[in-house]
DNA sequence: ATGTCGAAATCGTTTCGA
């Protein structure tokens, strides 16, 4: 099973890159963000056609989310109060549309797009920090249902040196500063493993090169998009690749995709043995 | 080197966010 993330920056503009990938990769469930398009525009069928079915929370011009699965989609929430019903700051939160959620074979799959705050001093970035407190709320109510669950998304952090291109300039600013690091690390704790490092320890792996400054020509990017999964579901990982050639698409999305493969179902014991064997 | 994109309004150029 092929789970992917994507932030495509512009779910219209990127229509046909969008289906292309979908008709060569063939995903289970590709997550978008950054779709920037009012539900009642949002290209419904011309995404059905190639075989998907698909949920979206979106608004004009910015943020948004999407579900493209070929599985069907359960138990569809939106939002943070999603999952926080009747909580005001979860209300609050949600004048943004940056998350969607739903059960994806007996999945619970959370689609995030982490706010990018701008800058240290802007009141954008104290709205990421207390954004992020609200995803750890949210996310110790989702642990109530007992759910495997998977959390992926632009999270716009990355998380460690290995994540820049240059550290020693790099951290410490938007992005790589300690107390975004800080919350992030603490609402995953231990519930919550970066399944790409499980993979792949070295750094130069990015998933996201800045339109500006010849950032891709010169490959200087981030890892900024996480695929996150429960300890459950981690032993079923087969692999976590980034699709470092969609950046180099004509007039690309400023993000790659992340593809997660998961063997799930798991195979029964003598299935696993069968292949095995194979 | 805040150098480029995408979207919308202030519309055919400027602004905002990233």
């Amino acid at each position: 099973m092929l789970i992917a993330t994507w932030n495509v920056n512009s779910i219209r503009t990127r229509l046909t890159q969008v289906k292309d990938w979908l008709e060569e990769v063939k995903p289970d469930l590709l997550c978008l963000q950054e779709t920037k398009v009012d539900d009642p525009f949002f290209p419904k069928t011309a995404l059905e056609e190639n075989g998907y079915q698909v949920c979206f929370h979106g608004q004009k011009s910015y943020n948004g989310v999407a579900l493209i699965s070929r599985h069907p989609l359960k138990d569809i929430r939106f939002g943070l109060s999603g999952e926080l019903p009747n909580d005001s700051q979860a209300s609050f939160f949600g004048e943004q549309k940056r998350v969607i959620s739903a059960l994806v074979k007996d999945i619970r799959v959370v689609n995030l797009y982490v706010p990018n705050g701008s800058a240290l001093n802007s009141e954008k970035y104290t709205y990421k920090i207390e954004w992020l407190q609200c995803l750890n709320r949210y996310l110790n109510a989702q642990a109530k249902r007992n759910e495997p669950l998977c959390i992926l998304g632009d999270f716009n952090i990355a998380l460690e040196s290995r994540d820049i291109h240059n550290p020693e300039r790099l951290t410490g600013g938007i992005m790589a500063s300690e107390p975004e690091r800080k919350v992030l690390n603490s609402l995953l704790g231990e519930r919550l493993q970066d399944v790409f490092r499980i993979f792949e320890p070295e750094t130069n792996h990015w998933s996201w090169w800045d339109y500006r400054s010849g950032a891709w020509e010169r490959d200087k990017g981030w890892r900024i998009d996480h695929i996150y999964l429960c300890e459950e579901l981690l032993r079923y990982a087969k692999g976590c690749e980034i699709e470092k050639k969609i950046r180099g698409n004509a007039q690309p999305s400023d993000h790659a995709p992340v593809v997660l493969d998961l063997n799930w179902p798991p195979m029964d014991e003598e299935e696993e043995l069968d292949t095995f064997i194979q």
